[in-house]
DNA sequence: CCTATATACTGAAACGTTACAGATTGTCAC
DNA sequence: GTGACAATCTGTAACGTTTCAGTATATAGG
């Protein structure tokens, strides 16, 4: 009678579990469960066989049973502003961490929230309905209540893009402060004078690791900068080429651009031209960008590369750190810029 | 006794169950689980009371629990390839699936799959292992072995393109037979006689279609066809260049191109300049894009916009009225280009 | 007054997993 | 031969939910 049923309740669900398990072995479920986790009071054999078992027949645990009993949800979140997010970091950064989780049992949920929420309410609602262990965010600021609300809950995340709260924290971020610098000195080096910076958004903390990078080489340099901070990275390409085209046209304008971000850059460059001022002669322009399409818009862009989805993989791999254990302070990374391109003269 | 422990374990646990309610409300699990799905056999009034209470202390239903005792995921599972994705197709499909989930109970996973694995790998690890309650595919073949095998299984799925392989499944797809004629007959319109397609990689359903499109209103206008099809839009940057450059050096060449991606028509015009002819002149091209920054790449360009976030919105809507019930006929949609920009002649 | 029926509610069981607290052996010291 | 102890294994309960099979009460029909 027992066997009979037991069978039956085997053969009808689809899939095995650790019943199936425990009735093809012959032992018990607990047996099977610690068996599949190598737990030291179980015995080599019966480990081997069980996990050969496994295999055999393709057992998978399930993950609302776990995630029911232990509140291990597996599972990762993407924290994205449906508005504001840079195209290509969303895709990459999503491979990035997609190729770190691959061969975990992770899975990546994307949360969305958009420009009328709070940055907070996503957060909270994965905290408190614990739907993932860990998380990743971006557009960090530096006094980021959402990193600050999850170190208050322990919950382990990593934000792209560092704080300035003295909180600790895993991190992955591009040394914009670099990128300026280099950016400035490079542009002294071909003999401008006169640059203007396309910045980050004020609120965010990379903002100011830009403006210092391009201040302080500013001086270096001795070269002077043109105020061009009515307009960031955020606004619409509309806005900046227009802005552009009208600081274009004043008396004392830039005969060099910084730029933060790829798409802002083909927005000055149309203002340039709509002032009727040609790249590479009246003015240089230096831009970040995340894919290899820029060289191709004008020859004389010079670029300097950051790598979104190494990011991604960064990111994902202090969550995971974390989530395994590791110390947050040890999950930290700052990713150099790779250098100016060499300047091609026009033909 | 039985009072203080019930207490105890209801405030020891920071989130309210249904436990939590029942205590309450003074009523049992039972009653409490069915008034908050408005179940006919409960009383009005304590229907009433037991959601108030709900609102009132935030109780949310657990998802593990829901997940382990219906099977029920509450889960839609986008998959894409990680190498061969466009990429603003993804962080504007991803916004458009959001979109419409962000007041459903639905979490988004992004299920990834590399060059080197089946694309059938992810369907079958999904479908499986009951991860999602709904799919959402990208590069949609004629013959596409991912939706045979949901269909067999009977898991609700949408694609983004079309099959043809006589079976009915919710997708979402953009007219790429009309944007291939517009654009022929745009540029036939402007005199140009000889024109080239990049055309879509073969595998894929619309690449016959936009094809169908180009050669039908090529002997329309009575243009000829000028074969490039040893590349597509899954090449690189660097390929399609080249081969255009080599193209556009034959006696024989384009005096138009019609462009199936944004990235390619950059390389498109790269391609064209490193062969000394000059966009707008010796030749035009016609591209589709997803966001709106050709036109400040060339001014010249002709574009017609595809828009993914609207493809997301609708394959997530298809998705979740299969689950709820629809047929699968009546969840297709087809998006018509909007059209070919004006022309506008250079300075 | 008794029975039938509808209404409103309830306890127990189950989904698959892990943790806790044993239970059953066998080995060894004395 | 007995007690102690380690080595292996096992049953039960619990996580939060829904479903099944009820129970209790009121209402109506006869």
């Amino acid at each position: 009678m027992d066997r009979d049923q037991t069978e039956k309740d085997d053969e009808a669900s689809g899939r095995p579990t650790l019943k199936t398990l425990a009735f093809m072995t012959g032992l018990g479920v607990t047996t099977v469960s610690r068996a599949l986790k190598d737990a030291p009071e179980i015995g080599a054999e019966t480990r081997r066989r069980v996990q050969l078992v496994a295999k055999q027949i393709g057992y998978r645990p399930n993950r609302a049973g776990v995630r029911l009993r232990t509140g291990k949800t597996n599972v990762i979140s993407l924290v994205l502003n449906t508005e504001r997010e840079i195209m290509s970091f969303v895709s990459d950064i999503i491979y990035g961490v997609s190729e770190v989780i691959a061969d975990t049992p992770y899975h990546l949920i994307v949360t969305p929230y958009s420009r009328s929420q709070d940055p907070l309410d996503p957060i909270r609602y994965l905290v408190e309905t614990g739907s993932a262990d860990g998380v990743i965010i971006s557009r960090t600021q530096p006094n980021d209540p959402r990193a600050r609300y999850m170190l208050e809950r322990g919950i382990p995340f990593a934000t792209h893009g560092r704080t300035d709260m003295g909180l600790i924290h895993p991190y992955h971020d591009f040394d914009n402060y670099a990128f300026a610098t280099e950016a400035v000195r490079h542009l002294a080096g071909i003999g401008r004078r006169r640059l203007a910076l396309l910045a980050p958004p004020v609120e965010l903390t990379y903002h100011s690791h830009t403006l210092n990078g391009f201040t302080d080489a500013l001086s270096e340099v001795g070269a002077s900068e043109i105020p061009f901070n009515t307009v960031s990275v955020d606004h619409s390409i509309e806005q900046i080429r227009m802005r552009t085209a009208q600081l274009m046209r004043r008396d004392v304008r830039p005969d060099g651009f910084v730029s933060s971000a790829a798409a802002a850059t083909l927005a000055i460059v149309a203002g340039i031209e709509d002032a009727g001022l040609k790249l590479g002669r009246d003015v240089d322009v230096v831009s970040k960008q995340s894919s290899d399409l820029l060289h191709l818009f004008r020859r004389e862009l010079l670029v300097v590369n950051e790598n979104f989805r190494l990011a991604g993989a960064e990111l994902a791999r202090s969550v995971l750190g974390w989530i395994g254990g590791a110390t947050p302070g040890s999950l930290r990374s700052l990713s150099k810029p790779t250098g100016v391109l060499a300047y091609r003269p026009p033909d």
